[in-house]
DNA sequence: TCTGGGGTCCTAGGACCC
DNA sequence: TCTGGGGTCCTAGGACCC
């Protein structure tokens, strides 16, 4: 039993974000592995790997299976001989598993700092508010985090603290970089202890300089982060996509320019896309994946309690032609706008099935398709149009029970014919855990 | 043979208006 | 015949994030 000390003094009721006060990022390490190995402790020292949908890519390794040189986002099939060799473990991702273990890890912390001090940034991150501390106590205090969080939940986290967003990014990078070390915390209050950290890290390690940035800032021979910290901000802005640039230059020096956000729980726009799980090349495929996918896109677009008014869908033809970066391939879109918004199932399902006919070509394989929601309204206040009766929300009645029927049931029990019912072409997902913590005949058993 | 999914923000440029 | 300047809105596309 470990005596857990008091959360007072830590509970700032009103931290500004006018630059005083300190950022902490909380990111669980390697977090869809470490959920895999709560409910097998026997891989606890294994290596571990998880893969995307469809069993595509690696998306998390444990800290053996990066040892054992297995790379991030590779495709499974070019690490299947090094898994064997290393006999790792391998899972199809089990979102519903990480986003229950994540709300727990989250809850952890609105409890140790205030609610109103946590932004959850991501599924295995979030930003947390502290008040201003000396080096030590932060680095003290994340330590504390650390402890607490991996007690209540299991999940062991790394923390990075610093005045910026940016700088506790850099922390928390440099925290993971040397574990031993570090006991996953970082601190870097002090302008010294920044000198140090920056001097260290390559500049492609900076949050905010992706791939072709960082071949750019190399170039001019800009490597580390200490020398992108001290280029000037006109330059930044020129020469790093305008004021974002000039943001990330500031954020190095410790002044704070990307606040804390309120929670954005009510999306922009909303995206459900997917590979098939085999090349597909007859229409009615497509069209009974578009239809699923507008299901699923509309299911969370009533979950926040929107409706919307532009829908778009695409696809991407399979390449014939190697040399064509797998990325980069051509991408078939097209949209429509509707009338008014609308978030009813069979409203959203019918424009988006039509579309499909304009960009299908016969005798084209595909290999992936997807719908996305825009023009969101909130619900309270759909803009109304002279020329199309209300629709009264009739729909929306029937949406709610399929809504509530599909929840309690934990599945897509209920859906529309649209969406087929053989659907040959959904995703691989072979190696899928147990949904342990949210289905009861999955639960896991102990004996 | 097999290469994820879901987001955000910003900028440039065109259409349109007065 | 002459053909400005300033503004807004929308869209496409690039860059980034996890």
């Amino acid at each position: 039993m470990v005596f857990l000390p008091a959360i007072a003094p830590y509970c700032v009721e009103n931290v500004t974000a006018m630059g005083t006060g300190l950022k902490a990022i909380v990111d669980c390490n390697s977090f869809y592995c470490s959920c895999e190995r709560l409910f097998k402790p026997e891989l606890k020292t294994k290596p571990v790997v998880v893969l995307s949908n469809n069993d595509g890519c690696i998306v998390s390794r444990s800290d053996e299976a990066k040892q054992a040189g297995v790379e991030m986002a590779i495709p499974y099939f070019q690490a299947k001989d090094l898994i064997a060799k290393h006999d790792i473990a391998v899972f199809s991702s089990n979102y519903t598993l990480y986003g229950d273990l994540s709300w727990r890890v989250m809850e952890t912390l609105r409890m140790l700092a205030g609610k109103d001090n946590v932004e959850v940034y991501s599924v295995d991150e979030a930003f947390v508010n502290l008040p201003d501390m000396t080096q030590e106590a932060a680095a003290n205090y994340g330590l504390y985090i650390r402890e607490i969080v991996e007690q209540w939940t299991g999940i062991s986290v790394s923390v990075g603290i610093a005045p910026t967003k940016t700088l506790a990014k850099a922390a928390n990078y440099l925290a993971k970089k040397n574990k031993q070390l570090t006991r996953c915390v970082t601190a870097m209050v002090t302008p010294e202890e920044q000198r140090i950290a920056l001097r260290s890290m390559r500049v492609n390690n900076i949050w905010g300089v992706g791939r072709s940035y960082a071949d750019k800032l190399i170039n001019m021979g800009i490597t580390s982060a200490w020398e992108l910290r001290n280029m000037s901000e006109q330059w930044a802005n020129k020469q790093l996509g305008g004021v974002v640039g000039a943001r990330l230059v500031k954020e190095l020096r410790g002044e704070s320019c990307i606040d804390m956000q309120e929670q954005l729980d009510t999306k922009k726009m909303i995206a459900t896309t997917r590979m098939f799980g085999f090349p597909v090349n007859d229409i009615l495929s497509i069209k009974e994946a578009i239809a699923t996918y507008a299901s699923l896109a509309a299911q969370k677009l009533r979950r926040q309690r929107c409706s919307a008014r532009t829908i778009s869908i695409f696809i991407v033809p399979k390449e014939e032609d190697r040399a064509v970066d797998f990325h980069h391939g051509p991408i078939i879109s097209t949209r429509t706008t509707l009338p008014t918004a609308t978030s009813v199932t069979n409203e959203l399902i019918k424009p988006a099935v039509q579309l499909v006919e304009k960009i299908y070509e016969e005798g084209r394989f595909y290999k992936k398709a997807g719908v996305m929601l825009s023009g969101l309204e909130d619900d309270k206040c759909i803009q109304g149009n002279l020329f199309v009766p209300e629709s009264k929300n009739k729909g929306r009645f029937l949406m709610d029970m399929m809504d509530n029927i599909n929840f309690s049931m934990r599945g897509d029990i209920l859906k529309f014919a649209a969406s087929g019912t053989k659907r040959d072409w959904k995703m691989r997902q072979e190696l899928r855990s147990p949904r342990f913590t949210t289905r009861w005949e999955e639960m896991f058993e102990v004996r």
